[in-house]
DNA sequence: AATGAATGAGAATTCATTCAT
DNA sequence: AATGAATGAATTCTCATTCAT
């Protein structure tokens, strides 16, 4: 949830206070809302009604629907970029790397998940495909970005940096996505299922001839 | 006025003709659309405009956007669907399947691309995720099935089969994706790369205690 | 049925014949369209879907919709005209043209009744106001013109002549409309209804001062 | 600053009172279309046109033209019922009451033809029957309703009801509407006349024989 | 700031009419 | 003439955004 930084920042008065948590209001609504019908048939009343403010304070914060969804991009990859810096901060090497990053990914995802009501009501034609949320859209970002920057300084490995960028972040976006579908919810299993397949498919791959 | 009859396609009336050409073009287009900016944000207007047809026309070939996603799915499952059967019954094992499965579906993925213009003009907000066309999900759809079911009955592999499946799905979509945006197309080369990212990966994989 | 004209007509070529049988079976299956659903609710589909034309060859026949309403109207019209005429002729004083004039109307519609399917399919909201139909409105017209032309030269009557004029209309026309609707129809009833209706309120009826 | 709550209009704020009047214009506006044109032919737009308000606006207050359709009837019915009422409480006997509704409905009509501009512009199909208003015909079964109860509760009356009950209803709407049409508008004399053409038409009644 | 009604551009869909065959 | 697909204006309705209170 969005309401790490409202309560106690000092010199919050209490006007200063409702401002933050209104705007928390908002982005946790419309996160949910998203999910829920993603973002081009979600309205704006659909969010609000999440909430208890009127349309005319939606504005007040936001410009716009779209504006939020930017919000909660940078919200996102606000949250996740330390997580995955220090990740990056510890690992050793690769595999390091790869398991950390993994693991960050996967319980932001959980905590994500059990922050939606996921009331994932009617007819929804894309059960697999609602993570294309701006959250998860940044921090798949991340991740990619960052992989990519391991691999290329990355010890004498000469792969295609491409598709094994692609790949890791395939294999991590749909077991993550297949992990939070299953009671219970294991993250170490679906880590370790994650790990194991990108590390012990790299010795195989065909190497660049560059 | 003696040749009437005798051009010999079958039951080919120049009517019939541009009927077929008229529900292909619209097709096209909607594919086109659905391609640039999502199902969900694409209007009838936007495919009527690719087209040389009216809005009426549109209607008189769908009943709405949903119907052309649809039709649309249909298509690309039905072409693919033998496809990939024919794989099945080529294959000796699990490699050799998993081998002609990605090399059907990296084929079809250029033919796909290769028919559309990609126009990708302009705002294209999520560049990295536009395969949740109709074609695609419909295409995945198949895979996953054939994948889950080649795991299920295949020769005592104790993993986990939904992991499995969603990684081997993922490989494919992220790195097919991929090998369609680089230039020049190298489809044995990315071939090589999922199938040794999957095999390789297997191995390793964690054992399931049941 | 409006095909009294169309058979036997000498120097009816084949086609000559056709067009006449075409535009005869249009009027009937207009006539019909519009009793279920009203002028404005009702296509020009609707209408060429009960016939065996295309809707190109309605367009053959009449340049609109609209002027299909107006060749109905005419055509009731013509056919009642007569009819009417012939009342008028025979009838020695006011209460002899009455009796005729509403016997010749609720047999015109008892017949006109029998040419429809009468489908009356679904939610039909006025059930008792579906005789705002061009034919009828034609009569009326008649009816009423004829009415108050006797009236205007009658014998002595000096009473108001619109009122009166609206009065027996307005009977014949909801009598007439209840007669159709009840099991079994019994003309002659609904005629000594109405016609004492009319002729024993008129005694009883202010005199005008003039 | 001391005077907010003050204005003792009970519970009416500005915003209120401005919702009410939009309401009411929106009502208006329709009453006045439907007039015109007819409930089928006419169209939100023609609605909203005649009133200072937007479509949006029209969909705030009104999910649909049926439901101004409904919201009419209930207004009109509500009004005309107690008038009604009264009549049949004060009634002595069928003539007396008779008297009594023809007069509030012809009171009601007059103050109904007021209300309304009655534009009439154009092309005017229908100008003697415009009067298939939802309000009119609200009204209509409403009286139709208590002229049965009369009738069928009445003292030894052997006439066939059905009938009797669309001829008055009959005399009514027709009389009522030449009455409004004319200049200047006088309803007593119209009442009379209505009056004395159902009550003398009664005893020349065929009796029915059960 | 908060409220929620008002706005109006734009979406889906229908249908009278035209027109190429 | 007959056919039926094509056209596009018109209709209903939605929804992001503005604005008066």
């Amino acid at each position: 949830m969005s309401d790490i930084v409202t309560l106690n920042s000092p010199a919050a008065g209490k006007r200063e206070q409702t401002k933050l948590q209104n705007r928390a209001a908002i982005l946790d609504a419309a996160r949910a809302v998203f999910a829920d019908m993603g973002y081009q048939a979600a309205t704006v009343r659909d969010i609000i009604r999440r909430t208890n403010l009127s349309v005319g304070a939606f504005y007040n914060y936001y410009r716009s629907k779209e504006e939020v969804y930017e919000a909660l991009s940078d919200d996102s990859a606000r949250r996740f970029r330390p997580i995955l810096a220090a990740q990056y901060e510890a690992a050793k090497d690769f595999q390091d790397y790869i398991r950390g990053a993994i693991g960050a990914y996967f319980n932001f995802l959980v905590e994500e998940h059990d922050s939606w009501q996921s009331s994932r009501a009617e007819g929804d034609r894309h059960p697999h495909l609602r993570n294309d949320t701006p959250e998860m859209l940044a921090v798949f970002d991340q991740v990619r970005g960052s992989i990519a920057d391991v691999l290329t300084k990355g010890e004498g490995l000469t792969v295609d940096v491409d598709y094994l960028t692609a790949a890791c972040i395939a294999i991590a976006r749909e077991v993550g996505e297949t992990m939070v579908e299953r009671r219970p919810i294991k993250v170490d299993e679906a880590v370790e299922f994650a790990v194991h397949m990108i590390l012990g498919g790299l010795p195989a791959l065909p190497r660049t001839t560059s």
